[in-house]
RNA sequence: GGGCGCAUAGCUCAGCGGAAGAGCGCUCGCCUUACAAGCGAGAGGCCGCAGGUUCGACCCCUGCUGCGCCCA
């Protein structure tokens, strides 16, 4: 019989059996009768459900789960939802992609409208109501893929606390904390250049940013000076922004430019007087040293346009092509000829047009030159992005002071993740723009008078009342109106917009810990002890969860950060749903490991490091659990020790003393979040249990001998408990078989547990295990197997070391199968001399 | 360009001001009454490079190189 198969497969039942177990115990349900002071709360990353799951998912919410069990088995109740973050852009896209369904607001809801179970061709056009419809079904399926997965991982979550971004909750949440910061003027809506998606046609906050190396091409335009003609180089890499050019600007200190400043200069093609004005960000040494000021071709535009009251000239619409309508100022018949030209095009090919037509007047000097140049892009986007003028709702930031102040108060692990944060705020810029132009989010509880001649009056919102939430203003009518008015004179009309993603991930902890409808439960819960997270993430959710707690409550959202690195596939290639380069599905990885292997494997990235996908370590994480099945099968194999048994003999004692000392240095590398050591000295801990002590005692445990079977009892179930939060599964098997209780809610162990022993001294056990190496050396020298039998054993050694041996010779008399010891006082260290009997046969 | 991190055995990684460690891999053995998907033993290192501090540096300091991440 295959052994190690039947093992396995015992394995794969075995955790089966458990998964249901603590399922229909509630072994991780949280108790809400429990003080703050007894809890421990989490507030975990809401995954992402969108995009294939791959190991790195497995290896951040371990890490959460071993300090969550930690936690629990000191006695702490933890309270560990999990939340499925489905709200959003990507969840509309895969929306679209999986059912062919594409949004148009503009269309009213069909009652008769069904979920098409798969994807329409042609793609067909539905209301906002019925395309959110289409996005919840979407999700709830890939929630339930989520969930196996987790359950199949062991995570302990209270899965009674689960919630999602985009339900009710979330948005009820979302809406009163924005109405909150409305009442308090921390929120407010203006119109305002913001950057913006043309292809998705949404804007974009700075934090979704992402700089892009693109070709691009320098070109040479000449102006002219207003005054006497003489020509002015300017260079440009968005030469079609040219009918949008308010402004050239040179650095103050440029002594070439200093009689230009103040003067005006004409724009080639268009003839469009513009001033010539100073400004520090002007870059002497790039290109000719004086640029153009367009509104607006990037942020440089918009701060140069603020601080110096330029006029506005927009040419670029949402679409992302040159507007029809042509910006002031354009008087000149040949501009007007040109700007004809221009008309909406799209950028790239205006810019195409635009050097053709240059390069006939004459006013384009010399050639292209071609160059790459980092780009602003959306990160979910393709194009480059555009800068418009929209309404939208911005956040006002706190002082960065205050900021910096509440980065300082948290606790990082690791400590020095707290640089990306600092970095992060003091380089931020404006305020925070929540709103998006889309569809599957939380809507604004806000609509819009319209006036008698139709037009809207965005100023004076009509903003629903707390008690109304929550609302949808494109179905709900405001106080006052009736349904008839809907988008008509006279009546009302609804924001149009979604809020942005992270203005409502930014609340889970008020989302999890029920703030606005739950007081009782938000008292035990709030401010979370720990937020476990990624770092890619910090500028974005954890900035803004301390943003939005700072304004509720005046205080940081948790004490502790703790952050996890990336995985990296074997080529050290950052693993990412979107790369798809991952080299096992988790699933995949749980079915051939174990659920157990994969966290131990997880186990061994440290917070904030990397780790590489290895297959090694599963296979070593599953040697280490069909170990634990095996001794423990050895252990529980003799008769439970009678209730006065304890631990006498020395070797034993000295057993439990090194016990005592790796439960402390594994309880102090956990306080820490270094449950990577905790798992390495547990385990070095437990190998050298296996392979010497268990060998050592053995003939005195066949023997019946009380001290051997306590002590080989009693270290079992401290080993047990201290494995258990990184092995769940082979841990709650193997302490069911004496125990009654859950492992996962029994007590951490501590010195109490071992009894201390003051008489005991590790020596013993350093003694006779190095007589035992050296018997096995002997044999493995001389090829033999290690049953064969030593005639003589000699020991020069100190008398103090041959008084240590006394005590525990017999067990290696045993041990090694030795027929003969021989001891013999000498004052020059230890010797050892192996006398193996000759072989029987030749 | 700025910030942060990393560099130790073939691989994955610990470590630390006082004699270089583990696991895997490799080599050689062993059916040993828990375990052959196992067990035992062994070989294998200019601790990235160059300076400095120190009685003593893999460790502390400075510079450099390479890699990664974050931000411009």
């Amino acid at each position: 019989m295959s052994e190690g198969k039947s093992t396995a497969n015992s394995v794969a039942a075995i955790e089966a059996k458990w998964r249901r177990e603590w399922e229909e115990r509630g072994t991780y349900r949280f108790d809400r009768t429990k003080p703050r002071s007894e809890v421990f709360s989490i507030d975990t990353p809401p995954p992402t459900v969108s995009g294939a799951l791959h190991p790195g998912h497995c290896f951040s919410y371990t890490h959460t789960d071993i300090i969550a069990r930690y936690q629990r088995m000191r006695g702490k109740e933890v309270f560990y939802p999990m939340g499925w973050d489905d709200n959003g852009l990507n969840t509309e896209r895969r929306v679209q992609l999986m059912l062919g369904v594409a949004c148009d607001p503009s269309l009213p809801y069909d009652p008769d409208f069904r979920v098409p179970d798969k994807r329409l061709k042609p793609t067909v056009a539905i209301s906002r109501p019925n395309f959110v419809e289409c996005c919840a079904a979407v999700t709830e399926l890939l929630e339930k893929q989520y969930f196996e997965l987790w359950s199949a991982l062991g995570l302990s979550v209270d899965w009674t606390q689960t919630y999602t971004t985009v339900g009710k909750h979330a948005i009820h949440t979302s809406q009163y904390a924005f109405l909150e910061l409305l009442g308090e003027g921390l929120t407010y809506r203006t119109e305002s250049p913001t950057l913006w998606d043309v292809d998705f046609r949404t804007a974009v906050a700075q934090a979704e940013l992402q700089d892009r190396d693109i070709p691009g091409a320098f070109h040479r335009l000449r102006f002219r000076a207003q005054a006497d003609g003489s020509p002015i180089g300017i260079e440009t890499t968005r030469p079609e922004l040219l009918p949008a050019c308010v402004a050239l600007v040179a650095h103050p200190d440029d002594g070439r430019y200093q009689h230009l400043f103040g003067s005006k200069a004409l724009s080639p093609l268009f003839d469009v007087a513009v001033p010539v004005v100073a400004h520090e960000l002007a870059e002497p040494g790039k290109g000719s040293g004086i640029a153009m000021i367009c509104t607006f071709g990037d942020t440089t535009d918009v701060i140069w346009w603020r601080e110096l009251k330029l006029a506005l000239r927009v040419i670029v619409d949402k679409a992302g092509r040159i507007t029809h309508e042509m910006p002031q100022g354009i008087v000149s018949e040949r501009g007007q000829q040109a700007y004809a030209q221009l008309a909406g095009k799209k950028v790239a090919q205006a810019r195409e047009t635009i050097v053709a037509l240059l390069a006939a007047s004459g006013e384009l000097e010399g050639e292209p030159r071609p160059m790459t140049h980092p780009v602003k892009h959306w990160e979910n986007g393709t194009k480059p992005l555009e800068i418009v003028t929209s309404r939208q709702w911005f956040i006002r930031y706190p002082s960065k002071g205050d900021m910096l102040e509440r980065g300082e108060q948290l606790r990082w692990v690791p400590e020095h993740m707290r640089a990306r944060y600092e970095d992060w705020v003091s380089g931020l810029m404006g305020d925070w723009n929540i709103t998006r132009q889309r569809f599957f989010g939380v809507p604004f509880p806000v609509w819009y008078p319209i006036e008698l001649d139709g037009t809207v009056a965005p100023d004076r919102p009509i903003v629903a009342s707390a008690e109304e939430l929550p609302v949808d203003p494109s179905v709900d009518v405001p106080k006052g109106f009736t349904a008839d008015q809907r988008d008509v004179p006279g009546g009302f009309t609804a924001d149009p917009d979604v809020m942005d993603t992270w203005a409502t991930s930014s609340l889970t902890p008020q989302i999890a810990g029920h703030w606005i409808d739950d007081e009782d439960l938000w008292q035990r819960v709030y401010p979370m002890d720990l937020r476990p997270q990624a770092h890619e993430i910090i500028r974005t959710w954890l900035f803004y969860t301390i943003v939005r707690s700072h304004y509720s409550f005046g205080t940081l959202p948790w004490r502790t950060t703790a952050i996890s690195g990336f995985v990296y596939d074997p080529d050290r290639k950052k693993l990412s749903k979107s790369a798809d380069n991952s080299p096992d599905t988790p699933t995949n990885l749980i079915a051939s490991f174990g659920a157990d292997a994969v966290r131990y494997w997880a186990a061994g990235g440290r917070p904030g490091l990397d780790l590489a996908i290895d297959r090694n370590q599963f296979k070593i994480g599953r040697k280490l659990v069909v170990k634990l099945l095996n001794v423990a099968k050895f252990i529980g194999g003799f008769d439970a020790p009678r209730a006065d048994a304890s631990t006498t003999h020395p070797l034993d004692a000295a057993l439990l003393q090194r016990l005592e000392k790796t439960v402390a240095e594994a309880s102090t590398a956990f306080e820490s979040y270094d449950y990577t050591k905790a798992l390495v000295v547990t385990e070095t801990f437990f190998w050298s249990f296996c392979d010497d002590f268990v060998e050592l005692v053995k003939s005195r445990a066949y023997q019946q001998d009380s001290s051997a079977l306590a002590t080989l009892r009693c270290a079992l179930d401290v080993v047990l408990a201290l494995f258990a939060p990184f092995l769940p599964f082979v841990t709650e098997e193997v302490w069911s078989q004496s125990h009654d209780d859950s492992i996962h809610r029994s007590r951490w162990p501590d010195s109490d547990a071992l009894g201390a022993r003051p008489e005991a001294n590790v020596a013993h056990l350093d003694a006779a295990t190095t007589l035992l190496h050296e018997i096995r050396k002997a044999k493995s020298a001389a090829k033999v197997s290690l049953r064969t039998a030593v005639s003589e054993l000699t020991v020069h050694a100190s008398a103090d070391h041959l008084h240590l041996l006394r005590a525990v010779i017999d067990d290696i008399r045993e041990a090694g199968n030795v027929a003969k010891v021989s001891t013999l006082p000498s004052d020059n260290g230890l010797r050892i001399d192996v006398e193996l009997e000759p072989a029987a046969t030749g």
